[in-house]
DNA sequence: AATGTTATGTTATATTATAACAAGATAGCG
DNA sequence: CGCTATCTTGTTATAATATAACATAACATT
């Protein structure tokens, strides 16, 4: 069967839960703490197949917390961004730099880069992992003497569903 | 010969000058005005081997601008990105999206979306033109039924000189 | 010169992100 | 348990990046 991707239909529930899942038995191997806050954000992100900003998040979390537990004030943007920090740094989401935006990992528990197709229509962004493209980039810095930290690649267009 | 590299010396000024010349004559062909603060912009960039940000080009523009006429005013926000944005839809200059910053292209005359290398050491970028990765990336996106608008691969680690 | 178009100026504000310090929570240890 | 060190979150202020909306100026064609 085909993998679940942000393009097509799937039970997503399923796909929150498992990375949700997946993030504190990774925290719980290394010692880091998945607080609520933190685990709250990544389930925002994972919930959602589009890329979030840290004040749309914040917007969510202000709300998720007046349907829970009436409590109105809201959460100021140093803690959206710290949590986001934690959990950049734990490989558990990543930054889309072109717009200014955040998604949950789907292959956490190796740290790597990402690349993204992102569709400029329904904004639904999907993290492939392609072992030529990667060979390719790599080959590329290799014969220019560059040593890779880290890759930005962000493909924008139109995903099937768009295109029809 | 090796083609000249922002990680190695070369003389820049002679850099500078074609591409102002080259851009010139595209925009002469398209019946487009590389006005003086257009043209200024794009020399301010291509003068650098960094990526400069809008809010440096203001500061250089202003610091020009002093020691040419005296002319103390400085230029405003929405002038700098429109210039910005005559130059980016012209395929003179692109964006480097993981630093907010901008830098002149080397081949203006075909449309692209360039691909760089960034050292994050000493900030010199280098546009690439891999078609290799090129190559990789379309076929990664035929695969996924995706079509392609415009990339952002940023490719971000140590130049040769910086591992020295 | 009159007109439409393009470019720049100006003011205000939106959006994204971080610095600096205070208070609270948690874990480990004596 | 109570102390302490450390990590997490709260709070206030502000930095850095970017755009909206409207006014004026320059240019190009007739």
């Amino acid at each position: 069967m085909a993998a679940n991707s942000a393009f097509t239909s799937h039970n997503h529930q399923h796909c929150v839960k498992d990375a949700l899942n997946t993030a504190a038995l990774l925290c719980r191997d290394k010692g880091a703490r998945l607080t609520p806050l933190r685990s709250q954000v990544l389930q925002l992100l994972w919930t959602s197949h589009k890329p979030l900003g840290a004040y749309t998040l914040m917007d969510l979390l202000k709300q998720a917390q007046i349907e829970q537990g009436g409590n109105t004030k809201s959460v100021a943007p140093p803690t959206i961004y710290r949590a986001l920090d934690f959990l950049l740094e734990h490989g558990l989401v990543h930054r889309i730099n072109s717009l200014n935006a955040f998604i949950g990992c789907c292959e956490p528990s190796q740290h790597h880069s990402g690349q993204f197709f992102i569709c400029s229509s329904c904004e639904n962004t999907e993290e492939i992992l392609s072992p030529p493209l990667a060979k390719a980039i790599s080959n590329s810095a290799k014969a220019a003497g560059f040593t890779i930290e880290h890759e930005v690649i962000e493909i924008v267009g139109l995903c099937r569903r768009c295109q029809e």
